[in-house]
DNA sequence: ATGACCAGTAACACTGGA
């Protein structure tokens, strides 16, 4: 089974490029972050049409989260658990009926910037709260993962300027402790565990001709629990996608599992 | 700061992104 994770940046200004994606790469399960569409106003038909099953969580103008599923999808639940006061929609859950049955996770981490300041605190809060959902699924002991974008460059070799990230969100030594105890709570950080070479990004923004230079940062992940890691049969990232008509700042990254 | 953006909402500028 093939799952990706793919930040889109408005599915109503993609959805050509999505769709052609769709069709060629063929992804039996596909997260969608960044949708920036509502609920009723998102293409489910089209997408439908496709042989996709499709479940949004999706708010006015920002934000949003879909998952996309060739597999029946079961038990899907809206929201990451911890506050209910939060409105920002960033996070979906299902669990995928395939050979195996797996729990997915599919969530938009928040930006952060600037920092420090309530979005920062926002954002660190958020990171709480995602920590004990990792917990929660850790205990069921059964093939689960969290993936999307993090908005966290994990180490400086996930940035091809390091240094310009600095006092960045993304990239504060508060937001990498944050996104290392998730992990070190038992979680298997995919694309790591398949290359530990750098160079290697998933984000080129839109300015200065980030992508022409190969100025980009790694943010988009996969975090398996131990009993999905021992499904997994590759981990790779699309970065050819960011060179296509009309593309996203982001690029999708793949899961291969034995399921 | 090696360089000049993009999407959505709302109306001819702003917010948010990363």
């Amino acid at each position: 089974m093939k799952i990706a994770t793919f930040n889109i940046n408005g599915v109503k200004a993609r959805i050509e490029t999505v769709s052609t994606w769709l069709s060629d790469s063929k992804p039996d399960v596909a997260l969608l972050q960044e949708i920036k569409s509502v609920d009723e106003n998102f293409p489910r038909q089209h997408f439908e049409d496709m042989g996709y099953t499709v479940e949004t969580h999706g708010q006015k103008g920002f934000n949003g989260v879909a998952i996309l599923s060739k597999l029946p999808l079961e038990d899907v639940t809206r929201g990451l658990p911890g506050d209910d006061s939060d409105e920002q929609a960033r996070w979906i859950e299902a669990t995928v009926i395939g050979e195996r049955p797996i729990r997915i996770c599919g969530l938009y981490l928040p930006n952060g910037n600037p920092a420090p300041g309530p979005k920062y605190d926002y954002k660190l809060a958020w990171m709480e709260r995602l920590k004990a959902r990792a917990e929660a699924l850790l205990e069921m002991e059964e093939p689960a993962l969290m993936a999307g974008d993090y908005n966290v460059i994990p180490q400086d070799e996930d940035a091809a300027r390091p240094d310009a990230w600095r006092t960045d969100a993304l990239a504060l030594p508060q937001s990498r402790e944050a996104f290392r105890r998730v992990l070190n709570l038992g979680f298997t950080e995919a694309f790591r565990a398949r290359n530990m070479a750098p160079g290697h990004y998933s984000f080129w923004d839109y300015q200065a001709g980030a992508w022409d230079r190969n100025d980009g940062i790694r943010i988009d992940h996969f975090l398996l629990t131990p009993q999905c890691a021992d499904l997994m049969q590759d981990c790779w990232i699309e970065g050819e996608m960011r060179g296509r008509e009309k593309p996203s700042d982001h690029v999708p990254v793949w899961l291969d599992l034995a399921a």
